[in-house]
DNA sequence: AATCATTTTGACTTTTACGTCAATCTGGCA
DNA sequence: TGCCAGATTGACGTAAAAGTCAAAATGATT
């Protein structure tokens, strides 16, 4: 477990540009802590920075990683604030459901199109590729 | 079932915009046939609809909406491109796994976010909301 | 201390996926 | 046959999410 890690590293290990990463700084994603003027990203923000790019490839918005963001905060004080955050749990917990009602879908469907392949390579008496 | 729809129906039963529409057949997603000048959508159309639109809930782009319905399409002829769909069908089965572990993730990160927040609920004497 | 590779900042640009608006064109019906 | 709601086309606009480039600053290294 290291200390801290450099944008560059960041770049490498999750091959996104420094752009990207500065651009999720400015949206107030990530607040990497400043040796003079450099970053360094510690552990939680190389988390975040995992937390951000998995919602990302769930194809949420940067505005709405903002809000899942925000569930994991420690709980506000407030009766309504509380209320309000499990209600937005409730709605994201349903559109994650869908979207893995839509991954089994489609999934279903690569299996139909892949043996659709693969009886057409039969016919064509073509050997299917072995891995290896 | 229906023979024909107008684009309007299909607007308001997916919750998308009639530019939406013609936009993804400007793209070559959706080929409605004519009657004169006027869209006429086919259940085919309409399930190829469907399509594109879970697949814009999975975050792919229009680029790769197009590439996961070239692999229904019926199988080509000739060996290579065979053997290239069978491999593109691996690819996108792995992102869609992917998908997945990141769902299950978030999903159990939401559940750990709403406990704390009905745990902070209890501490406050606040009643959880009840459905109904 | 000079140099060289990184980093930062700021500004401008690009791509994707539509939104918006205006003008034209129908198809159906009173 | 005249009208009108709905459809089409084309053009331009825009928000999101970065990409790109230049200039200045910094840090490490010889």
């Amino acid at each position: 477990m290291r200390d801290y890690y450099t944008i560059t590293e960041l770049t490498r290990e999750f091959d996104v540009s420094t752009r990207t990463i500065r651009f999720y700084e400015d949206e107030g994603l990530i607040s990497p802590i400043r040796r003079g003027r450099t970053r360094l990203f510690r552990q939680s923000d190389r988390q975040l920075l995992k937390n951000i790019l998995r919602g990302k490839r769930l194809g949420f918005s940067i505005a709405e990683i903002r809000e899942i963001m925000q569930m994991y905060r420690s709980p506000p004080g407030e009766a309504g604030q509380l209320r309000a955050i499990v209600r937005r749990v409730h709605e994201k917990r349903e559109q994650l459901e869908q979207k893995r009602r839509d991954i089994d879908e489609l999934l279903g469907e690569l299996d139909s199109a892949e043996e659709a392949c693969l009886t057409r390579m039969a016919e064509l008496g073509v050997a299917p590729k072995v891995d290896g």
